[in-house]
DNA sequence: GGCGCTTTTTGCCAAATGGCAAATGATGTC
DNA sequence: GACATCATTTGCCATTTGGCAAAAAGCGCC
């Protein structure tokens, strides 16, 4: 709890009355290596902060290859924005690549929050457009890069995720082949 | 005027005398083709709507490639976000690609607003989240297709832009090379 | 240690894309 | 119309990446 308590006060200020509230309303769960926190099809009813493991967000394309679009570490936000906000069927899997441990706030009391804590919208906006503009940043840059670089990127904006996930994950966050990024892999080291 | 009020209406309420007082502040501007609507190195101190026109967002690479982050056509919005919230220098051109027309916002008009207007901030949100988003959306996928479903993809997000703009700038917003791309085109037709 | 399972690496070849330079086409100006 | 300028297409060949399948490595379990 005291790391999401940190990781909202960048965005603003609260007093411990408020976070209080906030915290009031949190439930800590566990989840396990390759559970959904949330899936495709369904509409989003949570949203999550990660305290510890790895989460990815996922889907499949028209030729029903599995694509990562970003991974989701330690002190984050994890919400399927347009679902939850509304109120539609998701399109993307939300998958546990490793045991996580999650804190998990209902639909209900998240808006009851934000009607009732002043400011705490504010705080939300920020966090929420600060984490979507470092999802393009991320994304972005990929496209026009080989290979390797895009392998160089990744391990530059999540280095403390190779070791914890299988190689296949990564590929399809790169958009290379597995058998690609193994011999990258080779010829960087 | 009316475009962009139109604009505005589709993300909440506003009354006459609001809207008004918009207006009031919003200033026409023409930017010739081959203008830049803000510069990397610079502060964004501007927020933008295009009327006409067709603008690109771009930067340089460190092998000194000029790749382009998107496209805005009419009836959106620009404005260098990080630039212009955070008042730190912009990584990032705003490049009119042909004569535009814009409603231009100075950054005091711009937070007078803010402070003046009730809802007008959960608007302003409402737009720059609906906006991070699609940037999200629209680019992401290209990472993992090859280069004439990069070009379909394109097409599809962008089809009044294809004959209104050098090839060039499309080949760099996908991510291949000129040559590449007009090979790709000829196989396609 | 041996077995079954999954993940990663390799080999082989085909297909896609890039690099570079020249040819062609389009457009505006005098 | 001739010319200059810029955008696009094409040719040729090198390099990168993919597809597929087999081999090797890693790991938990008995």
């Amino acid at each position: 709890m005291k790391e999401f308590i940190t990781y909202i006060l960048q965005f603003g200020n609260l007093n411990q009355q408020q976070l209080e509230l906030i915290s009031n309303k949190a439930t800590e769960v566990n989840l396990q290596k390759d559970a959904y926190f949330s899936e495709a099809g369904k509409i989003a009813q949570q949203v999550g902060f990660v305290l510890d493991g790895i989460v990815r967000v996922c889907y499949y394309n028209n030729k029903g290859e599995e694509i990562t679009k970003y991974f989701i570490e330690e002190n984050n936000l994890v919400v399927d924005l347009e679902s939850f906000d509304n109120e539609i069927p998701s399109s993307a899997y939300v998958h546990a690549i490793t045991d996580c441990k999650l804190l998990i706030f209902s639909k209900k009391d998240w808006n009851e929050l934000l009607h009732t804590i002043i400011g705490w919208d504010a705080i939300v906006h920020k966090i929420i457009s600060k984490a979507l503009r470092q999802k393009v940043e991320r994304r972005s840059p990929l496209v026009s890069e080989d290979a390797t670089t895009r392998y160089l990127m990744f391990l530059e904006i999540y280095p403390n995720v190779v070791n914890r996930i299988p190689l296949s994950y990564i590929a399809s966050y790169l958009g290379v082949t597995q058998s690609s990024l193994s011999r990258i892999r080779k010829n960087i080291s």
